[in-house]
DNA sequence: ACCTCTCTTTGCGCCACCGCAAGGACAGCC
DNA sequence: GGCTGTCCTTGCGGTGGCGCAAAGAGAGGT
């Protein structure tokens, strides 16, 4: 396996303040792996031997319930480490990482991880970081799915999408990477058929202009409006 | 301020492979503080400056949206640390810990965090534990909610009570503190009355006697079939 | 160019659940 | 004992959004 060159990493600020003697230590046990768009990283349940950094591409991490109800847990963005279980000290993968677009990780056995928090301390402070954002994001989704109504939720969920993965165009900011309106509906706990109908009514007010896997928000403000509850009335 | 005796908490898991002497060096920068029913440990958005352990009582931990709406994220049981904001980095308390019942906690001011954590690594790897465990429930909470009917999540939150802080009695396990119905409603994204008519209806059934404040399950078997979505036919 | 597959749109009926509202019950307090 | 505040129950009507179903529209392959 070719030692994976430093340059790819080197600007991700999780690394920031690390040597590059370190960080080709560290580079030295990995290994890096393209994912095919469609394809799972590994699989909900499976023993976790390894932990992972999203280098390029985006996954969509899901959730299947016993009766085979799919959701979307999180989407893994470019530069976040995903899939350390081991750290939580589960020792399986509590979802399924699927490729929305091809994807680059880079893969680190277990072990590493003691050393990967004690070469850079400030790595182990980032990672504690990282799950406490996370853990927070549960308890804002939590807290909309318990108190609003689906319109708000799913404005909320654009909102938060655009802000993580939105890229400007001429009339508006794109969603960057392949989203169904499954998907949106597996994030916001509701229908694909539901999305689909707020999606029109939206673009039929110049809110956002959708397509196949695409979505443009061309108005943020009205949408922030809609997620602020101002949809109906006061 | 006097010293806590070590006593009190010497039987925790939480500081079960530590010294004596360490204890005690802990304990000395902590203190003790009553917290009577229906009071609140500290408010949220307020800066965080301690982290805490519970000691004997119930904390409901809730959030208010901006609207005022109320949700009860989680509930502290005796033995769990809270409030560790500061270890996510965060600056400021996410939620509201109220008493339940009558309770006790201890308190560090933040900085001893550090030596908390050095003195004992076992303490840093249980802390992070914690915290997955917690990310975990959340998540399984957002798929309850985004994929459950409303009787299912119902009888999943009261089972996990029942579990956390049930209590042996001649005809069944009670639910060990005070638990309004309000505040079972606010624990699974419902209201009042819908949580009200559950009860009533699996009262009839004999599922369970409630009470005012009190839950008590005579039937754990017919719950967990109600959770597991055996309600109405296959 | 055509076919096929996946994704999307939209209409319609239905039902679980919410919100309102009024009344009842239990506990603590003077 | 009566009073007051909090909590619980229950009926009733309205509706948000789910599920079914069927048709339309891109995208990619051969």
């Amino acid at each position: 396996m070719a030692d994976i060159d430093r340059s790819l990493v080197r600007a991700l600020p999780l690394f920031a303040n690390m040597q590059d003697a370190e960080l080709d230590r560290l580079l030295a046990r990995a290994t890096m792996r393209r994912v095919p768009m469609g394809e799972a990283v590994y699989e909900q349940g499976q023993k976790a031997t390894q932990f992972f950094l999203l280098l390029h591409g985006r996954l969509k991490v899901t959730q299947v319930t016993p009766e085979g109800q799919q959701i979307i847990v999180r989407v893994v963005h470019p530069g976040d480490l995903f899939g350390f279980a081991q750290a939580l000290q589960r020792n399986d993968y509590p979802g399924t990482p699927i490729a929305a677009a091809e994807s680059l990780v880079i893969c680190w056995p277990n072990e590493v991880w003691g050393s990967f928090v004690e070469q850079n301390p400030h790595l182990a402070v980032n990672a504690m970081r990282t799950i406490g954002q996370r853990l927070q994001e549960a308890h804002t989704r939590i807290r909309e799915m318990s108190t609003q109504e689906v319109e708000r939720r799913v404005a909320h969920a654009v909102l938060r999408l655009i802000e993580q993965a939105g890229k400007r165009e001429p009339d508006g900011v794109r969603i960057d990477f392949p989203l169904t309106r499954q998907d949106v509906a597996e994030m916001t706990g509701t229908t694909l058929h539901t999305v689909s109908r707020l999606f029109s009514a939206w673009e039929s007010q110049g809110i956002v202009k959708g397509g196949r896997q695409k979505l443009l928000v061309r108005d943020a403000e009205r949408l922030q409006a809609l997620a602020d509850g101002l949809g109906h009335g006061p």
